[in-house]
DNA sequence: GTTCCAAACGAAACAAACTTGCATTTCAAG
DNA sequence: CTTGAAATGCAAGTTTGTTTCGTTTGGAAC
């Protein structure tokens, strides 16, 4: 990837406001952070452009828009051959059920974030990604009673 | 939960659009989804309200911030008492790098998602969050190759 | 079919926020 | 002490967000 000019204390102050609502004014941050708001705005920028900041976006509450059930997947796969492995990631990737997905060490393959509004839904999901796919050899289901803690936020601290 | 009102085709598009950025002007939202500008703002507005729209963020990217390690950890439990669950979720929400704490059925009792900047790190945190725990288990840890797809979005088409 | 009401709309005026130009400051290197 | 690159703040200019208001739409009651 491309090199990350190192961030001051100004940077990570702006990026830890923003990680938790971007709507802010950049007056507002500026007087946060003691900047004026073209001074937050030009910094903003320049993370925006290296990819720093990755996107803005809103965060929706699934249970209110008819996706009330999440689920963790941990999938093995039969062979690690690389262009299976490619394979697998684009297919899941490509499931808009699928939140999220990782490619992983341990007694798993592939971990799955999925987001499906019935548990028919799922079994639906799972006979299409999975039973229908020869390189998945098992896959192991856990779903969600509770989302504790959400989000996509990293920590910036110093 | 309130009740969400439903939603139409309009607020839909709305919120798929917004959900891969927030940070397209109304108007621009306005003319692809054939609406006004106000009426945009309008839907927007009370789709905040009702907590729809959860809250507006940047996502930052985790190894340009120094946290180019990311973790999964099922974590099993001793006692499933009430008060020691909501313990434990307290005391993993309450740490900035656990990202994501689901409380899950099946073989494991929670799922972490964790961002760190060094393996070291990690080690020290399972020595504060699990080892020092009594009610901990056991632990399995899942360290991700490759971040396949993340993100927060949910499909909302129909 | 008509009336009525509530909800949502669009056009335009208005307010707020973002963006740019420019002179100044800062700070490290020479 | 001087220089130059980089960042800053102020103020003007531009874009975007927000409110107002009159109109339209879609039902429900009659």
């Amino acid at each position: 990837m491309s090199i990350s000019p190192d961030l001051d204390a100004f940077d990570r102050a702006i990026l830890a406001l923003l990680q938790k609502d971007n709507a802010m004014p950049q007056r507002t941050i500026g007087e946060a952070v003691n900047l004026s708001a073209p001074a937050v705005q030009r910094r903003i920028k320049r993370m925006e452009e290296t990819g720093i900041i990755r996107a803005n976006v809103a965060l929706v509450d699934p249970a209110k828009v008819g996706h009330p059930i999440t689920i963790f997947v941990e999938v093995e796969v039969e062979s690690e051959r690389a262009e299976l492995i490619d394979a697998a990631k684009r297919g899941f990737a490509a499931v808009p059920e699928v939140q999220q997905c990782y490619y992983v060490t341990g007694e798993a393959d592939f971990i799955l974030v999925v987001t499906v509004a019935t548990m028919a839904d799922y079994e639906a999901l799972t006979r299409r990604l999975f039973f229908a796919n020869n390189n998945v050899k098992r896959f192991r289901t856990f779903v969600a009673m509770d989302r504790v803690k959400v989000g996509m936020e990293v920590p910036v601290g110093r």
